[in-house]
Order: C-alpha cells, then structure tokens, then sequence
RNA sequence: GGGCACAUAGCUCAGAGGUAGAGCACUACGUUGACAUCGUAGUGGUCGUAGGUUCGAUCCCUGCUGUGCCCACCA
C-alpha cells in the first residue's frame, strides 16, 4: 500500500534507468538520440533540464515503441571556456602570471576534468535522462583526437582547409583569434573626434573624424570619395599624421562615404575591416600598432610602447588637444564587437590562422533542409539556418590557446608546412620535400576551434573513421533537440561536417526548444540573481515534477516562464495520480496481464476504456509530432477529468456499498462480486495504461505506480484489438453527467450545502429511460445530493434528453434572482439559436457550406430550441411558486 | 537597414475557417477513509489595430502598432 503522503524523494532514489539505456534490440529499427555534450565546466542548469528532459522524452517513446534506441551522452571540453576559468583559478592559487606552461596548465585541466566529470553524468542521473553512460565520450579522448586528426587532413587535402594569413577578430583578452560567431555586437558610449592632418605644404588641411584616435600611428592614407567635389584638390598630395609627423597620402576610394563624418576617412588597413580592404584595393602598407594583447608596440612613439590601447587613446586625446589639432568631440552611440567569452572588445587583427571553406561544405547542407531530407520543428528556424549557410564566411578555426585538440600540422625551418596524421607522417612528406632526412619539424602550437570537434559529434560518437556496425546503424537515424542558439555553431556544422565526411545527412529532425526564463519573462543570469536551478526543484518537487513541468509547458517556439507555482502544478497532478493508485489498492485492484476488455459488459467500465483509447490515441500523436505540451496536457485530462471526476465517482459506491451495488449489479443481470471484479480490473487496467504512456515524460513514478499496481514491465498500450461497441456507453455516461452536474449547478445557485439533500423525483420519458434510471439512481442520488422518495411537494423540474428530475424546493430560495438567472440563459441561447438559423436561412451559407456544417447548425439549433423550452418550463414553474 | 517570431480571461499559455479553452488567481460552499498538493459550482474574453478574401475570419492575406530575437552596417 502506498504512503498517504506523496513524496518523490521516497522512491525516485531507488530507480536506476541504466540496464534499459544500454539495451540494445538487434533485430528493431534502430534510433539514436544525440545529447548536446555539455561543457566539462558547466553545472547543470535549467536549460539543459528543458533540453534534456524532452530528448528524454523521445528516447523512452521510442524504446517503448519497440526501437533500438542508442541515447549517446557525452562531454564537451569547451577549449576556452575552460582554459580561462582553470587558468583563473590557477592564477589565484598564487603562479604568477606569464610563468604559467603549457604543460603545466594542461595537467591541471585534465585534473580538474578527471573530478568534476562525474558531476554532470549524476545530475543527469538525478534528472532521469537514460543515457546509455556505458557509451559516455569526451571531445578530447583518444578516439576523438583521431578522429579530428583525420578530417582535418582530409579537409585539407581536399582543399577545404587552408592557412592564410588574413584578418580575423582577434581577443586580447584570451590572446586568440577567434570566430565570427564568437563575437556579440553591443552598443555603448563613444566619441567621434574630428582631427585636422595638415598638408604636407602646410597650407592646408583635411579633417578626419575617428572613433579611435590611438590608431593614428597605424594610419596609411586618407580616403575620400571620388564624387566628392569638396575634397578634389587634395587627392593625389600628403598630409602629416599628428604627433608623429608621418606623411601619407590622400586618395580616392568609394569606401569613402561624403555623409558619414567629415567625408574624409583614415585608412589603417591593420585595425580595421574595410580599411582593410581598402588597403588590398589601393596596395597600402600594413601597419600593426598592437602586440597580441592590444597594447600598443614598437610601430609607435616610445613614450607609447606598451600603453594599453584605451590608455593611448586617452593619451592621444590629450596630446592632440594640445597642439589644437583637436576639433571637436562629439558624444556618440557606437556599436563595438566584444568577445562573448571574454567581455572585452575585440581588434581586428591581421595573423596567420587555418580557415575552413565553409562556403562549399554549406552548399550539400543547404541542399539537404531544401529538399526536407532534414527537418527543424518548429520549421520556421530553417529561415535562420539558411540565412546564415547562405552568406557564410570562410570558419577560422585556429586558437591561439592550449586547450584543445593541436592542429596536425608541422613546419619545416622554412616555414614549408606539412598536414599529417602523425609526425611521422609529416616526416615522411618532409623527407619527400627536402629530399633529405633529419629537417627539424615543429608542429603548429595551436588548437582546434572547440566546435570543430562538436561538429563531428555524430559520427565520432559512432567510432568514425572505424567502420563501426553502429556507425551504419544509427548515423542518419538520428534527432538533435537543442536550443536555437546554437543552430549556426553546432547544428549547420554537424550538417555540414557529417554531409563532407559521410557523404550523407547525420539526422533527420532537429527539434529547438525554447528559453527557459524566469517567471517575470527576463533571461536567466547570475549578476540579476534570478537563476533556478533545476536540481533544487528535483528536491523540492521530484524530478518527475520538473520534467512534467517543463514538457507541460514546451509548446514549440516559445519560450518558458518558469516558476515554483508551475511546478506545483506538475508536482500537484502526480499526487493526484499517486491518489488514484492509492484508491486503487484500497479497493483491491490489481493489474491483470491476461485482462481483456473486449470482455467488459458494463457501461461504466467501457466508457473508461473508451476514454482511455482516445486519450493514448491522442498521446502517440502528440509525442510523434514533438508536441510535449499535448502529451501532458492529455494525460492529465485523462486522469483527472475522466478517470477521478467520473469514473472512480461512479464506482466508488459500487465497490464500497453493498446494497447499491446490488441494485446496479441487478439492473444489468450480474452477479455482485462478478460486477465489482469486473470493475477493479477495468480501473487497474486503465491505470496502468495511463501511467505507461506518462512514463516518457515522468519514468520515476511511471515505474513505481504501475509497480504498485502490480505491472512489472512499462511497454506502450496496444488498442488495435478492442472491438467494443461504446455507442450506447457512451450516450448513458453523458447523461448521467448530465443530471449529476445540473443538480449540482442547481444546488450552488441555491446556497444549499452539500450535506442537505434534494428530495427528488426521476421520471423516465421512455421505457429505456426508466430502466436507466432504475440502475442508475444509487449513484445519481450518491453523487448529485438528492434523496428519491415517491411523493413530493413544490418542485422544479430539471428536463433532460428523456428524462425530467423533479427536485423538490420550499420557499426559502430567492425565486425572483433565480428566474433572472435562467432567463439569462434562456436569452443567450436565443442569441445563439438565431444565430444559426440566421445562416441556414442565408442561401449562399445553404449552397457553400459543407454537408457537415449544415447538418450541424441544424442540431444545433435542435438542441438549443429544447434548452429553451426546458428552461422556459422551469421559469414558469418558478413563478407559479411566487 | 534586412529578416524571423509573438500579440487570446487578472497572470501563464493552448486552440480551431462554422457556439472561445486549460492551469493559476479570484468568488461561494464543502474535510470522519484516494487526494485540501483536494472536491463542487461560479465570476471573468467585441481573440492588438485597420483593411481585404469568404456565405461566414479570432483563425487565411495585406498594412499598422507594440514586444522579443537574429543578421548586417556605423568615420
């Protein structure tokens, strides 16, 4: 027998899902799910639990729908994040900094990863995601630097990687190149300072408007635009830079833009994008001003070496306001590229980087979504991939950091370069180039962009390049559920790497979940102290709760409010269901697998069964499309709408009254105990059904409740053989509804307690009504309040579809509200009924409405006509008591 | 500047070309055996705005307003 109390900590211990995670099913359709690898550095939070959770979900539907489901868990080494936050703690525990190895610092984050790995796979755990964490892999093992190596050298053989020496966003923070996408554009406070270069005559002068004065020294011509006629007579001569009294010259450029500033735009082709361009366009010098922290280096003054670059701006400032070349200061608002790791701002920075042409691997995968091979759900969010697949820019994928997977390339004293699997691999092309053994090759000190590795995910988890049996058996058979975030990091590139390395698509459906906000709507974040963790609100409510809660709340494209108020909810429908198994056992209802409803004879327990089909129909559906939302929201109507509010209110007299249950058992020629059993094994069936297709959603109590009920083995309802006839279950049901909720409804209008009860009277309109009622009375008079005797005095009526309840009233009721109240009701079905036959009376409605429609309004204005009248009825009866 | 999404009850959100739904909140009544993490009955909405398509639009289309997000640019 279960505890009174529901509380999931008392059994959510006790089940582990591994033996079911890393059960294979040879001969079954395979399915893999593929878990986002979180970072060795991260904890895990309310958007991996969201994330999580719903693949989750479709992992256990999938096992219970027979497939051999392989639920791939694993770590990510999240290169940067990690480097800076080991070498931050390092830096506290007192080295110095500039003292740190590369050695050194790679012992201590492999250290660190060795003891903090085990933490996420036990919040997973704690979660309930069934991973198979036999499989569990790490971007950086052994298997995976292999695998990386390889592509690496395929992609370069195949031309699609390259070294280049180019301008890429640099961080100074990090001392790294990093990616386009790594960057976050954010608007602050600036200052546009017009700065007068005087001519190399010193007759005259242009004014130039910077942002960024300190890079002066790095200027190389001044631009104008060639329709611009204010400028003319200065092309073609040379001004003097300030403070340094370098010469450079004024040319033409169309980058040049007459309305932006002063018309007239420094060039330093070193620190800026376009001035970049402009410098290949115009063959200009390159100037680099910066060292690879951004401080200024030996390009500059002396009095300037080494200057922070903020602190020569400052500097520069001052001095040009000195010798009066400063103009004017304007206030302006500026949008500036800070590093999302970082936080501080970036320089474009001219190095030598390795570059992916991300151009030509986009093109298959573009193809691929075009041509629905791959679908996202919601689809909307294809816009998003192809937008950005479609104006990609090559993918510099070097870091100038140490943790990572090294790049395979090594240099010959002269800088020759050689791409290999192994060093010895190099040698061997050394020894072919140089003709000669012994060349010393030094391998390239830089490391892989971490979603390099991410991007292999599916298939290196696969065992690629071995040609493993899994690798054919699940690569393509495969969903991704993450958020919309990482589309272009992870999604497109998974597309992109596993079209160029196995020639085919890694998985069919991308799911994107939403953002997991707070309750105000407002993103999640430390500095505002408004985090939920999700592993406190496993403690709080269970972790069933949580994960009910967050796929209750999944509806597609939208984000989620979540609060304690909406896990109550969840946590409040799983008492509700630990409840009804508790009822259950009370009453001695046990799980028969050889049940078979086809046997059932009573109306009651086939109209549950009934229910029960439709509300696993349903189910399936909603899990096949994805919709989690659906799912839940089914399954709590299921339990609590039809199972508790009607079906357990209609039995519990049955089962725990034995003179009602004589009657009912007569009305219908059963034996008492034949009756009752039927019905405990009805109710212990449908339960167990119920609970079975929870358990994707909520497998700690799925387990334990149908456990309880005596259903050892979870495996999804099957309804394809039941072959009952529910017309006439169905009909009676509704009626009894019927009657039980107007008496009621009467009742409250009244003010009369629950405790006092009608005297009633039940006349059947026809004979089958009258047997109805005869069956039936024990529980109307149980469940609605009234008391049926022969005779009574002043009463109302209440008519039903073939039935008139007279329930007897005395005088203390306020008949003149109530007359208003129904004649309410009697106007708002008037409104209604006209309504209707307004457009059955329309011609045009009569020729192009539908069969269906047409036959509907009729009812419609049938059953509203009668409404009327029976409430008319009871009117009139109302006033002849005044 | 280009694009995407959203706008439905006090709040959070479902929904469908043909009578607007749920949960929470609120109101009233109710606790000796499934459940107060509960029950019963209620209150509450011209479905953002202006047009169009249609017999019929809250739903489809267009414009507008507001909100959120993505991309690009900025001397």
């Amino acid at each position: 027998m279960l505890d009174k109390i529901f509380d999931a900590k008392s059994f959510e211990g006790n089940f582990s899902f591994d033996i079911e995670a890393s059960t294979r099913v040879p001969g079954a359709e395979p399915f893999m799910v593929l878990l986002p690898p979180p970072n060795i550095t991260g904890n895990l939070h309310i958007g991996h639990a969201l994330c999580y959770t719903l693949q989750d979900i479709v992992a256990r539907y999938k096992r219970l729908k027979g497939y051999d489901v392989l639920f791939q868990p694993g770590v990510d080494h999240a290169g940067i994040v990690t480097q800076l936050l080991v070498e931050k703690q390092i830096y506290a525990s007192g080295v110095e900094r500039g003292t740190l190895t590369r050695e050194k610092l790679l012992k201590e984050i492999w250290f660190w990863k060795e003891n903090s790995s085990g933490t996420i796979v036990n919040q997973l755990r704690k979660l309930g995601i069934s991973c198979d964490f036999s499989r569990q892999r790490f971007t950086l093992d052994e298997k995976s630097k292999k695998a990386v190596t390889k592509m690496f050298v395929n992609l370069h053989r195949n031309g699609l990687l390259y070294r280049g020496h180019r301008m890429v966003n640099w961080d100074p923070l990090i001392g790294s190149a990093i990616s386009d996408l790594e960057v976050v554009e954010k608007e602050v406070d600036g200052h546009l300072w017009h700065i007068k270069y005087e001519l190399e005559d010193g007759k005259d002068y242009i004014v130039v408007a910077t942002t960024r004065p300190e890079t002066i020294f790095g200027d190389v011509a001044v631009a104008v635009n060639p329709k611009d006629s204010r400028y003319k007579k200065f092309v073609g001569k040379n001004v003097r830079i300030p403070l340094v009294d370098r010469l450079i010259p004024v040319i033409e450029d169309s980058y040049a833009d007459p309305e932006k500033g002063t018309g007239a735009v420094k060039i330093t082709p070193a620190h800026d994008f376009n001035d970049y361009e402009v410098g290949l366009r115009n063959k200009l010098p390159i100037i680099d001003i910066f060292n690879d922290k951004a401080e200024l280096n030996k390009e500059v003054p002396e009095m300037f070496q080494g200057m922070d670059r903020f602190e020569a701006r400052n500097k520069v400032v001052d001095l040009l306001e000195k010798k009066e070349v400063l103009l004017k200061t304007e206030n302006i608002k500026q949008t500036l590229p800070f590093g999302d790791r970082s936080g501080v701002v970036l320089e474009p920075r001219v190095t030598y980087q390795w570059f992916v042409n991300a151009e030509k691997l986009a093109r298959p995968a573009i193809r691929a979504v075009k041509e629905g091979k791959i679908r996202f759900v919601p689809k909307h969010w294809e816009n998003l991939y192809f937008e950005w697949l479609e104006n990609i820019r090559p993918w510099c994928v070097s870091r100038q950091i140490w943790w990572g997977h090294r790049i395979p390339a090594w240099y010959g004293p002269d800088g020759q370069v050689f791409v290999a699997e192994s060093e010895s691999d190099a040698k061997q092309q050394a020894l072919k180039f140089y003709g000669k053994h012994d060349v010393k090759l030094v391998q390239d000190e830089d490391v892989l962009d971490t979603w390099f590795s991410s991007g292999m995910w599916p298939f290196v988890t696969l065992d690629w390049p071995e040609n493993s049996e899994d690798l054919h058996r699940f690569y393509s058979n495969m969903i991704v559920v993450t958020g919309f975030d990482i589309i272009f990091f992870w999604v497109a590139r998974m597309i992109m790497m596993g079209i160029y390395a196995m020639k085919d698509i890694p998985f069919k459906d991308v799911y994107i979940h939403g953002l997991v906000r707070d309750k105000h709507g407002n993103k999640m974040s430390k500095s505002k102290g408004n985090v939920i963790d999700p592993l406190v609100l496993c403690d709080k409510y269970g972790a069933d709760a949580v994960r009910y809660t967050l796929a209750y709340m999944s509806s597609p494209g939208r984000d989620i409010k979540m609060s304690d108020q909406v896990v109550e909810t969840g946590r409040n429908f799983l008492t509700k269901l630990w409840n009804v198994v508790r009822f259950a056992q009370m009453n001695g209802c046990v799980y028969n697998e050889h049940f078979d409803p086809n046997e059932v004879t009573h109306p009651l327990n086939k109209w549950i069964i009934f229910e029960a089909k439709n509300t696993i129909s349903a189910v399936e559906e909603a899990y096949k499309n994805y919709r989690f939302d659906d799912a839940a929201r089914l399954i709590y109507q299921g339990v609590w709408n039809s199972l508790c509010d009607w079906y357990m209110e209609f039995v519990k007299p049955i089962l725990q009254e034995s003179a009602l249950t004589d009657t009912i058992a007569e009305g219908y020629n059963l034996d008492q105990t034949l009756l009752k059993k039927d019905i405990r094994d009805t109710m212990a069936w449908v339960i167990v059904q119920l609970i079975r297709v929870l358990y994707p959603i909520s497998p700690f109590i799925s387990k334990k409740l149908s456990g309880e009920l005596g259903a050892t083995e979870v495996v999804w309802p099957n309804f394809d053989n039941i072959r009952l006839d529910f017309a006439d279950s169905i009909k009676q049901v509704q009626l009894l509804k019927e009657i039980i909720t107007s008496v009621r409804s009467l009742k409250q209008s009244f003010r009369m307690p629950p405790s006092e009860k009608f005297n009633a009277v039940l006349e059947g309109n026809t004979v089958e009504a009258s047997s109805f009622i005869e069956t039936y009375s024990k529980i109307i008079e149980k469940m609605a309040g009234v008391t049926f005797v022969n005779n009574i005095g002043m009463s109302l009526p209440i008519v039903l579809s073939g039935a008139i309840l007279r329930v007897e009233i005395d005088r203390k009721i306020d008949v003149q509200k109530e007359i208003a109240n129904f004649k309410k009701e009697v106007e708002n079905c008037i409104k209604m009924r006209d309504a209707a036959m307004f457009r059955l009376n329309n011609e045009a409605f009569r020729n192009k409405a539908t069969e269906e429609v047409i036959a509907e309004h009729n009812t419609r204005v049938e059953v509203l006509s009668e409404k009327i009248s029976k409430t008319e009825y009871i009117i009139r009866s109302l006033e002849a008591m005044q």
